[in-house]
DNA sequence: CACCATGGCTGAATCGAATCAGCATGATCA
DNA sequence: TGATCATGCTGATTCGATTCAGCCATGGTG
């Protein structure tokens, strides 16, 4: 034992007294294809664990090209403090598969996304997962898919013009979820929404807006209006605060994300209307500020993990990713604001 | 050009009408040293350039061990949607030295802790940041530190026993820092803290509460009193409350951290206590949360983003990451909520 | 008894870069 | 005139695994 420097295959096939060829094939998992006797099967397993041997990367990824590691190249999903679940989705699947994650933030900026994808590839990933902070339309760097070399696939975006490969949360039944929830609290005709979606390439706002005008429409019903803002406390609670100051009388809300919901609760207690009693509560994503609010808000919930974990199984996947966008269901996170006393 | 496969080093010194070995000195910036001719070294970049060759980092790190890359492995802090910002600090950090990461979450499980170390230990990473979503004494695997051989930094934890190279928040100077507020604020002797620290090996709350207690006794006063609750929203609320029911009369609140805040401020508010008015208020950590609340909580941030990037500094530092422990200093987000009318 | 199939193993090449130890060439010096 | 030296470059080896191609027994067949 002693201080050495780390075994190599060599020291266990000397001390299984057999070749490197051997040991590498009983390593391998090769002994039936290459006939290799149990006993000497045996020979070599006890020299490694006696040795302590471990494999070196380096040198079989350089004869192999196969790196047992994935790229995650996000814009802001690390810093989010936020949809960084999608992270931890792929690293726990990724270690499923006995691959490792290389991560990477762009910032949103192409230059560094474009210098990141070159460490990527010098560094010999065998996927790339690309993901965005927000759901939405995503411009994917030619040099991925042009010689469609490396697998890809494309986390909380589609890209604007290939179909490539996708995991994305299913906006549209969330939204149908949403506005079934209100109905059923039986808000019938006075159902609005809050909150437009700001961005250009934004997904989230427009999908989940169709599925709350398509589950309505299914019942006959119609929106009552909208209540445009940002997407963010302050605009929210100013926005509604306005409305609410133009003797408008809401019975359901359908809040875009989380934050608008607070916001939405700030305007509404300023006007003494009780969320749960006098107004219902609708929002999504799902966010630990959802469980905060007083009552807890109802909120159709990203699956971040779920989201981050499909990506690397498709990744993982034999064959390929192939070319679906595949939408995951959101979940409620059910609290006490979607009802009317 | 064409579809054909990577160039490799043997191409580009063909192409240059040199050997592998001149093109590599060129490529390593060696020239001077080996005393390559500026014209030779021009033609070899040529080649480089023309051919858009990549060196192969498998090849390298099996000849140099080095990988350029760095193992983060943390318990929770990819998912944490909270302290991500270490990680978004730490990656661009390793950007700046051309290094990239390799993550791993262990969930709080040492068996995954272990495989995770071993995996990345494989892989030749040249150094170790080992994370905790709280600042709190951590037990540092063995198999990291008994050899000594590979750098390592301890992030937002120190180890128990060991003096290893750390970077924490200086939670005591944070400390000082808030009770000075509401000192300032005209708080005198009436001052409360809201949370005890909940676990055992936790550290924030413990130092958090020695700042305060001495920022008060540098100017002669003393505490009010404790308000002992776990660190969140409906246990601060409850406990605030009970509090607030037996007739305390507060003047100045320290919260232990935001969502503590959050619930202070909502039995605050069933009480008709007005905060920036009737109360002053500081909290910790510097969340979103904190710039949601009205009035808009004074909080004294965790500079996530700052330790990610002192860690993967201090490993990147010729000579290694020395053994001391490093305390940056927590910045005030301030809002209304410190100040009496 | 020649022939071949099978079982069980190994030698040597290979992946792509880094690097040690020299090898020509022409200029300089004694 | 030969020894010395700086200049500018290269051949061959190495890192540690994977893998192609094939070798040597043994025993059964025709």
């Amino acid at each position: 034992m002693s201080t050495r420097r780390k075994a190599t295959l060599a020291d266990v096939a000397a001390r299984a007294g057999v070749s490197t060829t051997t040991a590498s094939y009983v390593l391998n998992a090769r002994s039936q294809q290459m006939r290799i006797a149990t006993e000497t099967q045996d020979r070599v397993h006890r020299a490694v664990a006696e040795l302590a041997y471990r494999p070196n990367r380096s040198a079989r990824s350089l004869r192999t090209r196969k790196t047992a590691s994935l790229a995650v190249i996000s814009d802001f999903v690390a810093s989010g403090h936020f949809a960084s679940g999608m992270l931890a989705g792929a690293s726990v699947a990724a270690r499923a598969h006995d691959h490792v994650l290389l991560i990477g933030e762009t910032q949103g900026d192409p230059d560094i996304e474009h210098r990141l994808i070159e460490e990527m590839l010098d560094r010999q990933v065998d996927g790339f997962v690309l993901a965005s902070l927000v759901h939405r339309v995503a411009d994917v760097p030619r040099m991925l898919t042009d010689q469609a070399t490396i697998p890809t696939v494309l986390l909380n975006c589609v890209d604007r013009s290939r179909p490539l490969p996708a995991v994305v949360p299913d906006e549209v039944e969330g939204g149908r979820l949403a506005a079934r929830l209100l109905l059923d609290a039986g808000c019938a005709d006075s159902i609005v929404v809050v909150g437009q979606d700001p961005t250009a390439d934004a997904l989230a706002g427009p999908l989940r807006w169709e599925g709350v005008t398509a589950a309505l429409a299914a019942s006959g019903r119609r929106l009552a209006g909208l209540i445009p803002c940002d997407w963010n406390v302050g605009e929210a609670h100013a926005a509604v605060s306005r409305w609410l100051a133009e003797g408008a009388h809401p019975r359901g809300m359908v809040c875009m994300n989380d934050r608008i919901a607070l916001g939405t609760y700030q305007a509404l207690d300023d006007h003494r209307l009780r969320v749960g009693r006098d107004v219902a509560v609708v929002s999504f994503d799902g966010t630990e500020l959802a469980t905060w609010l007083r009552p807890q808000v109802s909120s159709v919930a990203l699956p971040f993990a779920e989201l981050g974990s499909a990506a690397v199984e498709l990744l993982m996947r034999e064959g390929g990713p192939g070319h679906e966008v595949h939408r995951l269901s959101m979940p409620l996170v059910a609290g006490e604001s979607a009802q009317l006393e």
